[in-house]
DNA sequence: TTGAAAGCGCTAACAG
DNA sequence: CTGTTAGCGCTTTCAA
């Protein structure tokens, strides 16, 4: 037995000649659009249960809708975006609509393969998530279809946004070291260069609320930041370079999870403790930071409700395109867990 | 400004009126079909340019392909994943098809939803990943479009399929802990009881791997499996049970990575240390498995082969379908870390 | 080698 | 409330 010839799909014909009525009819139903009587619908309904119909989305698509909402994520590996995913999906799960992901996607050129690839299959709206593409590319994204921008702060007429309050995450960081006794506070920052991307990013939101903080708390003179990348090499990096001051932070903040990642290592190789000997903080609070051989305190940025927002704010756009853009901030809150503590005993005169 | 009335898409008949030629004409260019001269080749690309036309995939899925190939992925979160999807992407980034994800599912009802909507979107082939649905669901997928089935055990002749030789890798880690000294060997495992599944799972593999090995080393008598599920609870809850035997096992063979991650937290809790009190090794060599603070020994895949194959097969399907199925099989590879490590001496005696 | 014409499956506009 | 008709943007005959 190989490869039967792919049978004939069933279509809205073979379902209005079932059930001895117009494909109009039949469209009708399906749409649950105006004009068609009870016991009309019924009759298609159980046509279309008798013959097993679905609807090409495609051909729908030429005409109305495809029933698609395409999500670009910038990173599968990093485990915060399935919270957020998820939150999508399950606000959507019971509606019409289909969630499709476009693959990982790296730097501007892949967003824009990914985002047209989208567009041109007809998808009825799209939810990009921390897209690192230039604002006037989103913003002409946008305009072909209706879009939900995640993780990027400043707003646009022409697209709705979701974002986590990373200034505030940063205070809330900073706080919680300062209230254990830390004054020598450093941090490590994505670096970034491109100056829409420095105002909107994530990453230059949490530098800045870290910066803020620590001249709340009276400790301008101790601002420190390293500017690697949101990775784990970048963590290990820049860990590498403040464990070789001569005055050692007795904190470092990372930018993000994975970043303290690496600080771990950099610190475990350096043979010293955690937090016994420095406290290291994250940024997302993903899976494995709740480990327990890992146990890192970090901020929540409660990727749930992010993903049901943006699919709350998608639904609302496609049902009225010419609506004003919505901003939507979500609260992020501490998570502490072991690897912040007290500093060590001998590091309190650091700064007196 | 508030967002602008879509402005009308570029279609084939603009391209054809600004090169002065037919939409055949166009069409055969786009499809690099047989029947264009080389001058009305390039008259026709350079209109396309000009007026920067995209197809409409859903239009063309109508007559022809969408060029669109769907990846269905059965759980976001885990880190073996994404490692697969690279190898697909990477294989297919210079051909015309784009790839496009169903979110993740769990359960039979959503992978059924993920993979109608697939179909239904006109999708020119389907790669499944570790798909738990039965058999004749996947074979009635495949009846509609080309298929591949990766991480399953079992042929069919209705589609292709590429796995990990998942008997040979049990083999691996057992022969390694063997060869440290170890004989109490235990292995967690993900609870099956659907027959196929049973046969066909990546897991069942795994744990008959684990006992075909344990009976060529002589040690039968110490088979210890633990059905629990392969997640990082799962790890957690089998390793309990496990450090609660009368004479605990030296070594936990955890049948995947993030289980291995459940082990070592329930083994951290009791206050044994790892290698030194037991050895722990687990299975994907996940990309947290190498991190420096965990360092785990696990069995690499060689995920991004896996999906460089399941891409090249897809192609080879798609061009001819009553092509007789293939199965693809790959060798993992041992990657020992610092999570195993020689018994302790007093356990030595334990079998003796 | 070229292009006119007929659909693909569906929805929108309109007439009964 | 119902059905007829005309496309959507593309590919595929098939004639010229």
């Amino acid at each position: 037995m190989e490869p039967s010839a792919p049978r004939r799909r069933v279509t809205i014909v073979d379902v209005a000649r079932h059930a001895q009525v117009s494909t109009t009819a039949v469209s009708k139903v399906l749409r649950n659009a105006y004009g068609a009587s009870p016991e009309m619908r019924s009759k298609v309904r159980r046509a279309i249960d008798e013959l097993g119909y679905r609807p090409h989305a495609g051909a729908r698509g030429m005409r109305g809708q495809t029933y698609t909402i395409g999500v670009m994520l910038p990173d599968i590996r990093n485990p915060f975006f399935p919270e957020v995913l998820d939150g999508i999906t399950h606000a959507l799960e019971d509606t019409e609509y289909q969630v499709l992901l476009g693959p990982g996607c790296n730097g501007e050129k892949a967003e824009a393969r990914v985002t047209e690839a989208m567009i041109d299959r007809g998808m009825d709206a799209l939810i990009l998530i921390a897209p690192v593409s230039r604002r006037d590319h989103l913003e002409s994204v946008a305009g072909a279809v209706p879009t939900v921008v995640v993780g990027r702060h400043g707003s646009s007429p022409v697209y709705d946004t979701v974002v986590n309050d990373d200034v505030e995450g940063a205070c809330l960081v900073v706080g919680h070291l300062v209230g254990l006794g830390h004054r020598r506070i450093a941090h490590i920052d994505h670096l970034e260069t491109d100056p829409t991307r420095l105002a909107e990013m994530p990453n230059a939101r949490r530098a800045d609320g870290y910066r803020q903080a620590m001249r709340a708390h009276g400790l301008a003179a101790s601002i420190d930041v390293v500017s690697t990348s949101y990775t784990q090499e970048g963590g290990y990096l820049g860990a590498k370079q403040l464990l070789d001051r001569p005055l050692r932070p007795t904190a470092v903040f990372a930018g993000a999870d994975v970043v303290a990642m690496g600080v771990l290592e950099a610190v475990a190789e350096a043979g010293l403790s955690v937090p016994g000997d420095i406290s290291v903080a994250g940024y997302d609070n993903t899976a494995f930071a709740a480990l327990g051989p890992i146990s890192l305190s970090s901020v929540d940025q409660a990727g749930h409700e992010i993903g049901s927002n943006a699919a709350r704010l998608v639904q609302d756009r496609i049902a009225d395109r010419s609506r004003p853009s919505v901003q939507v901030r979500l609260s992020p809150a501490l998570v502490p867990r072991r690897t912040t503590g007290r500093p060590p005993a001998a590091a309190c005169d650091g700064s007196a």
